[in-house]
RNA sequence: GGUCCUGUAGUUCAAUGGAUAGAACAAAGGUUUCCUAAACCUUAGAUCUGGGUUCGAUUCCCAGCGGGACUACCA
């Protein structure tokens, strides 16, 4: 569904492979527990030659770690620096000193290094020229940069989305969604096999709150009847029921009843006790409404995901999965760290883990909502044996999943427990506060994607570029408007709460996906142009021209793509990746501004940098993928 | 009350303990006979307060002030 829009002769996935002599080095993956994804970098053959100067000229001993060697600053002569200060107590000199006698050991040992020069006890490291232009030529015809080749080993489960089925997708479920299948073609990317599922939670007393109300107003409506999508269908009964149950409130209150008798005992709220009740007990004219109802939502979410463009490999239902944790429950009373109360139900202490009490068991037996994800992460264990298994859930519960962990890895001792993590992201506020469901003050997922469609279809209509056959737009106005939704989400820290103003639109200019997509055109454009005039761009050349500011600089931004990727895998953040596709477009919109490329006169000059827009395409190209973006080869 | 998160330009976001804290939007100004102006270039503008650790702190620690979440036999 996802067409490459290249279709180059399929290049082997394979890492950049520099062809100068670097010593083979490992960057290791959060991912990948298990085995490490390999990759060279200039950074750890930096790190491990520092290491060797440090012990042959101080005897000092350190980690060949690659946090050591840093970008240089622009403002400086160099490509990459290293911070003598932590070094200068040991060597007991003054820190240029240090820096100098560093940069002289590194540049004996590598003839990467073409010179070195020292400000204030930094150490800034000039790579040599040819290093630069032989990178862009082993990898702008690899339409695969950036993907690592697949490992052979236990797969990454990560749960997102999680919708109850009792009304449609707010922009709170757009970010969980967005992020966990950012998170998953990241990992993907990173080499490691993923399984993405879905734990719909279809049951419980809200999904018979929209049941009851359907049946009392709904005089029999459906989503075929009246062409309602069926997730608003519900959702609008589940309004409905809340604002007949306040109203029911309110006549018990004026009969001089109390507030809580009045929750208690207003009918509709009976109405759908009994009705749970019924469904817990299999009344089949019950499991049959909600079969129906739950079927029409689902409809309804289909469509959603769809436009979003995620898909699970697997849908877990609460209705299948709440019963599940019982015997581990069991399990952990014999192994004496579950006890039960006094009244009945089992309970676990954690106390002593800085938490509280909490309850497993109720006290007829029942379970609540940790002994079904204690049930279900055994289960998914005994389905996947996955390395990792992610929770992509909001950061309100933090401490539900501080209990789980604790209950599975120190409590049960369960293998998996220690495998669990929870992707704990941030809320998304609206200008007064968070959004809330039952107060209204929610921001539709499929009205927001719809105002995202017209703004696209307003914008391009406006500057009048091109003529498009009526398919071709609708494909493009889908891609640019959702574009710019989604990387308005992915590009904020996800652990961080993200504010939304449905009074301001979404911006198509600046660090937008639009700009992104833009900049991917306009190369597309270039390419076109070589392409008619049968420029040879496409094959290696046989020798380098020197390159300009410009140009190097451009490399090196392309250079970091692959390692960008792998932090990104690291702290589980798509927005690692949008901050860098970001700059890297930023930059090569003013390479394109300063510097001619089909005008360019010298030959040899405009085939270089059309391989270097190429691999600019590519990287824009695979880096939105990774946030579930296309970009289009006009605009 | 307890636990946890959080505080950066007017606004929304960046910044693995490293050099002069980056962008974008908004504001003011400029660039089109020239590869797509959804672009590019100028200008102005910020680390809540007070201590501490460090050669070096937006980042780590402590205290205070502000904002938020959690603290259900709901899910």
């Amino acid at each position: 569904m996802q067409k490459d829009e290249y279709s180059e002769p399929s290049t082997i996935s394979t890492p950049p492979l520099p062809t100068f002599p670097l010593a083979i080095s490992h960057v290791f993956c959060i991912f990948a527990t298990s085995k490490p994804t390999t990759v060279m970098t200039l950074e750890k053959t930096l790190a491990t030659a520092l290491q060797k100067a440090l012990q042959d000229l101080y005897q000092l001993t350190i980690d060949a770690d690659e946090k050591l060697i840093q970008p240089t600053r622009k403002e400086f002569q160099g490509d990459r620096t290293i911070v003598v200060f932590p070094y200068v107590k040991i060597a007991r000199k003054a820190p240029d000193m240090v820096a100098n006698e560093i940069g002289t050991q590194l540049q004996k040992e590598l003839d990467i290094i073409d010179s070195f020069n020292v400000v204030k006890g930094y150490l800034n490291i000039s790579i040599r020229e040819a290093f630069w232009g032989e990178y862009l030529q082993s990898n702008f015809q690899n339409t695969q940069y950036g993907i690592f080749p697949t490992i052979q080993e236990a797969p990454v489960l990560i749960e997102y989305s999680s919708p109850n089925t009792n009304k449609p997708l707010h922009l709170g479920h757009v970010r969980n969604n967005l992020l966990g299948h950012s998170v998953s073609k990241i990992a993907m990317a990173c080499g490691h096999p993923v399984v993405q599922v879905n734990l719909v939670n279809d049951r419980g007393i809200h999904i018979c709150k929209s049941m009851v109300a359907w049946l009392r107003y709904g005089n029999g409506e459906t989503p075929e009847t009246n062409g309602v999508k069926g997730d608003h269908l519900v959702g609008n009964y589940y309004v409905a029921f809340d604002k007949h149950y306040k109203e029911e409130q309110q006549e018990l209150i004026a009969q001089g009843r109390t507030k809580e008798e009045a929750e208690q005992k207003a009918p509709i709220m009976l109405e759908a006790r009994e009705m749970l009740r019924k469904w817990e007990a299999g009344d089949p004219t019950v499991r049959n409404l909600w079969q129906q109802m739950n079927n029409w939502v689902y409809g309804g979410f289909d469509q959603t995901y769809n436009r979003l463009g995620i898909h699970f490999d697997k849908v877990y239902h609460e209705s299948e999965t709440y019963l599940l944790g019982k015997a581990l429950v069991e399990e952990g009373l014999n192994k004496g760290v579950f006890y039960k109360h006094e009244d009945g139900s089992v309970r676990v202490n954690l106390e002593a883990e800085g938490l509280d009490e909490k309850v497993l068991l109720r006290k007829d037996g029942t379970s609540v909502y940790i002994t079904q994800d204690i049930g279900t992460a055994q289960l998914r264990y005994e389905e996947f044996h996955p390395q990792q298994m992610i929770y992509v859930v909001g950061n309100e519960q933090n401490y539900h999943f501080d209990v789980l962990k604790l209950i599975l890895g120190k409590k049960l001792e369960k293998p998996f427990g220690d495998s669990i993590r929870h992707l704990s992201y941030g809320m998304v506020e609206l200008p007064n506060g968070k959004m809330k469901s039952r107060e209204g003050t929610v921001v539709d997922a499929d009205d927001l994607m719809d105002a995202m469609y017209d703004e696209a279809k307003a914008s391009t209509e406006a500057l009048g570029k091109f003529q498009f056959t009526p398919e071709e737009a609708d494909k493009l106005y889908e891609m640019v408007g959702l574009g710019a939704l989604k990387y308005f989400i992915l590009k904020v820290d996800p652990t961080k709460n993200m504010l939304f103003n449905p009074e301001e639109s979404i911006d198509f200019n600046g660090n937008t996906a639009p700009f992104i997509q833009y900049t991917h055109a306009r190369i597309c454009s270039l390419l076109r142009k070589a392409d008619e005039q049968q420029l040879a761009w496409n094959s290696k050349m046989a020798a380098i021209p020197a390159l300009n500011d410009e140009e190097r600089e451009l490399i090196k931004t392309l250079y970091q793509y692959p390692s960008t990727v792998l932090v990104a895998g690291d702290n589980y953040s798509p927005a690692v990746i949008a901050n860098y596709i970001y700059d890297l477009a930023k930059q090569f919109n003013h390479f394109y501004q300063e510097t001619p490329v089909m005008k360019e006169t010298d030959e040899q000059k405009r085939l270089l940098r059309l391989q270097i827009a190429r691999l600019t395409a590519i990287t824009i190209h695979n880096g939105m993928d990774l946030l579930g973006i296309n970009v289009p080869e006009r605009m």
